[in-house]
DNA sequence: CGATCATATGCCTTTATGGGAATATGTCAA
DNA sequence: TTGACATATTCCCATAAAGGCATATGATCG
């Protein structure tokens, strides 16, 4: 069986380093760019920017707006939270790990405080 | 030229749904787990599992410890970090798209209410 | 209408994937 | 040592991916 599909979820679709560039240049942009914009923003082959908004579009990661002979292409958020929403649920391990460092750091430097001197 | 590999980062390697389900089955048993007890969780085939976590383990997702025959594999969190900063970074642009539709439909209401009754 | 600009789509090739089944490696117990 | 057990590693297959290039569609202007 084949790798699923990139079209598959959100999750397939942003694997792929170059749509994460588009998503990247998209929330810079304020939410919304024309493909053109996005050609010039990243320096990549017309062709391979329109395949891969038709993938981010298949799965909802952005929409589209004919404007003349433009086509706008908007961030839509709500995908990105439901992955956010699945990452978010791990949050405290590494604020935990983070934690449980920041602690022994500081109980290391109470320990060095409340004890004689050493010059060695 | 092909996708690129699934051990080239997070992403990739969580694009699988069973990686996922596998690093949820490590979180929900409090970060480790033996491969014998994730097939259990998992009802997957013991080769399956071995081989998705070879891959996870290639990104630094977990990593592995011998304990006499069984092997633990314990959940890393800090690549998981990695792709919630990535996704972090967009947070505002739901909660405000949140906050906008909430604050247009408060607008509503108070225009409705300040206006004189309109029965049509 | 014809030309031009903006974008999408098709074709081709190379390559890694994930599943399944079998088997190899490695470890413990008697 | 032999054998049970736990896990990893093959081998094979069908499939879809991404890039490059050419071309099709579609809108606008003169």
């Amino acid at each position: 069986m084949p790798r699923a599909a990139t079209t598959t979820d959100a999750f397939n679709a942003v694997a792929e380093p170059k749509r994460r560039m588009i998503i990247d240049a998209l929330a810079r942009a304020g939410g919304a760019l024309g493909v053109g914009a996005i050609v010039a923003a990243l320096g990549l082959p017309q062709p391979t920017v329109s395949k891969h908004l038709g993938v981010l579009r298949e799965v909802g990661l952005v929409s589209v707006e004919r404007a003349g002979q433009h086509r706008v292409y908007r961030l839509c958020p709500e995908e990105l939270k439901a992955m956010y929403d699945w990452l978010k649920q791990y949050e405290q391990m590494w604020t935990h790990q983070l934690d449980r460092i920041k602690q022994r750091a500081e109980r290391m430097q109470r320990d060095a405080a409340s004890r004689p001197h050493r010059t060695t």
